[in-house]
DNA sequence: CATCAATTTCGATGATTAGCTAAATAGCGA
DNA sequence: TCGCTATTTAGCTAATCATCGAAATTGATG
């Protein structure tokens, strides 16, 4: 999660999965909707990545980048919940009592 | 927003917000739940602030810190919205139609 | 096979960051 | 005023980070 947190620190990465989150996109794609040269955008992949906030697809010899959903909403709801603040799934207040696949998180951090 | 984000990159600062959660603490109260100098504690203390995480109040020469939430909540509203992920407040299907008082986000990252 | 295109890896650089010790600031009580 | 406590500021170092251009990799195509 701490990896999540490093990730997503950066506008020009926050701005990446943005960007993913409607459809996936080749490296060189999204690379053009940034003034930064191929090699900073690739790095900045390699930190998503790591983070597992991505996927690479390989096509050829075209990468297809797709934004895992999952994983930053995991996070995003992992750290809410320490504050009770409402970031909930998208089904808030539980019906189903505590029936979760995701975890039940209280010290998951760090 | 992205001070926010650089504030919550950092192990030591979200374990401080959540500390922080339960009862406003003082610098040093708080400080003595991490293995490093106070020194160092003061800079985090400065981050948090800078980012509106914290606010100081001193009283005498103690300073206690106190947690505002509504910030982290937005942020974390904020971002999360931008993916549909349910982080939401803490009425998640707002039933009201749109009635926010927060804000309504729609490109406020960067 | 030679070349082109997409992307990453390499190597370097300047900026930012977390950490420390020592010193400064500020309030309080004797 | 002197000394004690709480906290920050100053000055420094080591590590991490964003960025670049050049080179390497990999696949497709003539």
């Amino acid at each position: 999660m701490n990896a999540v947190f490093k990730a997503i620190a950066d506008p020009t990465r926050r701005k990446v999965l943005a960007l993913l989150r409607q459809r996936s996109m080749t490296a060189g794609e999204l690379s053009d909707h940034f003034p930064v040269s191929r090699p900073t955008m690739s790095a900045h992949f390699a930190v998503l990545r790591e983070a597992d906030l991505i996927e690479a697809n390989k096509v050829g010899t075209t990468i297809f980048y797709q934004l895992k959903l999952s994983v930053l909403e995991d996070a995003l709801l992992g750290f809410s919940q320490l504050f009770g603040i409402g970031v909930a799934d998208h089904m808030t207040t539980d019906p189903t009592g505590g029936a979760r696949p995701k975890a039940t998180r209280e010290g998951a951090d760090e």
